[in-house]
RNA sequence: GGGGCAGUAGGGUAGCCAGGUUAUCCUCGUGGCUUUGGGAGCCAUGGACCCCAGUUCAAAUCUGGGCUGCCCCA
């Protein structure tokens, strides 16, 4: 057969042509092309026409563009690589890392007044890890064995921790021998690992979760234990609030508890995309574990008993929940608390010699000034044009930034630019140690705030026992509360009706405690409590 | 758990259906000159077809498997 090659016009490539059918389809395939959006050669165009000068110029969508946004902030801001190519483990960056440092030293510090740090290791052994029948079975699933060593075969396979319960408690049971060794609260900072099977996403669903603060406590009596759940309770909400995180307070439901656990308490926040993540949970174990793992205590009466624990944990979601909660279309917008920058210095410098020493000068005074002050300030005075840093420092969630140029040093002052709004304002050189601690302190309640807001308004009551399909409506963008019995039937019944999940019982509404704690189960009729449902990451 | 889509320089993409040229464009990196109150410009230069098999004279392109990622539904 006799071959020639055509260069295609349209696709800018040669083609075999095979007695002349090759451009018949030529001709076909330019007017499929008009009605294809797909095509290649739309595609080209789109491509030349559209493709922003930078991607990186691009603001990013952040309403109902979820998704991407998160994605793209996590890249961009520099918090984690996801080019890992391990599923569901990811790589902190540097800027990353020191955010997720700033947020854990202070959960620390709140730790630290009640609690002993510790560290356990990280592999379980097989017969621990299979003690406590209904743990494991909430497990077993999930975890990642170990079974070799080099190429022998191990006796005892080896679990990498998916939480640490099995690996604590058979070493509590040496810790403890006396009422006086009462109450014990330890906490430890660790990764743990989960095989986990639906898609992984970055901070929220991992396979091995980087920095999981896990408490673990032992306590002579159950009124001790349930003693410390409400101080740990208080304890999460400090937490939260300096992190400006809003959030509701619910006890899981019976069928959604802990493995192990007698109840349940969690903490859920709203995502932009509606949907709730739970960001803290807090179990009260009672004596479960400590009859499988035999752990005793003797009494002051000389008799022994079991203790009784408690145990709760928070995640790098507390992350995730700081980076979605408070991000906007600039990027990221950190609570001052736990900025790795607190404040940057811009300076506005020209060619035109003289002037740049001046306004470096300044600069640098001013950078020397905050710095003594304790403020974690940072001086940019790299090559690339002020807009730049503007957008660079705004997509990392620098909550202030100051601008110093000669038209400033003229009049002996410098400009304040706040992250949250972009509001602008002019402070006397002299007073911009005490000017940025007030701001500080304002950008934090301005978050706050709005975060709040937004928050209780995605919270729907249903006091008036509306219909299912307004609920439907309702649930898929926010958070309802009705009445439900206890029942896991019922339960059920409305997790599949509605599309959503229950995340539990109210505790408290607004930080408050709730007036109207019973109802009319919406599905049986029964008697019913308080319930908040939503979908669930 | 079920379904769909994808993997081409550091990032984003075109090319793939219909195998064959020196693999396109933007961004980015490096060196240089000029710039600087909201993402600067010019010149030079650097960098890629996910992995393993198969089909073929020839594979980024076709087939199978693997790995990785994304989206939708439950």
């Amino acid at each position: 057969m006799f071959l020639s090659i055509y260069k295609c016009f349209v696709h800018k490539k040669y083609f075999k042509c095979r007695c002349g059918l090759e451009v018949e389809r030529l001709i076909r395939n330019q007017q499929v092309v008009g009605s294809n959006p797909t095509s290649g050669f739309l595609n080209a165009q789109r491509n030349m026409k559209m493709q922003p000068k930078s991607e990186a110029k691009t603001v990013l969508q952040k309403v109902n563009n979820f998704s991407e946004w998160y994605n793209e902030i996590l890249k961009r801001a520099e918090i984690l690589d996801v080019r890992y190519p391990v599923k569901g483990v990811y790589v902190w960056y540097p800027y990353g890392y020191k955010l997720r440092n700033l947020i854990y030293t202070f959960l620390r510090s709140l730790m630290d007044k009640e609690h002993e740090e510790t560290l356990f290791p990280l592999l379980i052994p097989k017969d621990e890890l299979m003690k406590e029948r209904e743990h494991i079975k909430g497990f077993e699933e999930e975890v990642f064995w170990i079974t070799k060593g080099g190429s022998t075969e191990l006796d005892i396979p080896l679990a990498l921790r998916p939480t640490s319960e099995t690996a604590i408690y058979p070493v509590f049971k040496v810790w403890i021998r006396s009422h006086r060794d009462l109450p014990l609260r330890i906490y430890q900072i660790v990764n743990t690992f989960r095989y986990e099977t639906r898609h992984t996403r970055p901070l929220i669903r991992l396979r091995e979760i980087t920095s999981f603060k896990e408490a673990h406590t032992a306590h002579a009596t159950r009124a001790d234990a349930e003693e410390q759940i409400k101080k740990a309770v208080a304890l999460y909400k400090n937490f939260f609030d300096l992190l400006a995180i809003p959030y509701v307070i619910t006890r899981r439901p019976n069928w959604d508890r802990f493995p192990g656990a007698e109840y349940s308490i969690a903490f859920d926040t709203l995502m932009p995309d509606g949907k709730t993540m739970q960001i803290a949970t807090i179990h009260l174990l009672g004596e479960s574990f400590a009859r499988t793992f035999d752990i005793k205590y003797e009494d002051k009466d000389g008799s022994l008993k079991f203790v009784n624990q408690t145990c709760y944990g928070i995640s790098e979601r507390c992350v995730a929940a700081v980076i979605s909660v408070h991000g906007d279309d600039h990027g990221l917008m950190l609570p001052p608390e736990v900025a790795p920058i607190q404040v940057v210095i811009v300076p506005i410098v020209y060619s035109s010699k003289g002037k740049n020493a001046k306004v470096e000068k300044v600069c640098f005074t001013a950078y020397e000034e905050l710095k003594k002050a304790g403020i974690r300030v940072s001086f940019d005075d790299s090559a690339e044009r002020p807009g730049a840093k503007y957008y660079k420092w705004e997509m990392r969630g620098v909550p202030l930034r100051i601008e110093i140029g000669p038209r400033d040093i003229r009049n002996n002052r410098c400009e304040f630019i706040r992250r949250n709004d972009f509001s602008k304002m002019q402070v006397p050189i002299g007073d911009v140690v005490p000017e940025v601690k007030r701001e500080l302190t304002e950008i934090h309640a301005r978050i706050a705030k709005r975060a709040k807001e937004a928050f209780f308004a995605d919270i729907h009551k249903n006091e008036d026992e509306e219909k299912l399909e307004e609920l439907r409506r309702k649930a898929t963008h926010g958070i309802v509360s009705l009445f439900l019995c206890e029942s896991e039937r019922c339960g059920r019944e409305i997790e599949e009706r509605l599309g959503v999940n229950v995340l539990g019982e109210v505790i408290e509404e607004d930080g408050k405690r709730i007036e109207k704690r019973g109802g009319d189960c919406i599905i049986c009729s029964r008697e019913g409590k308080k319930v908040y449902i939503a979908r669930a990451y």
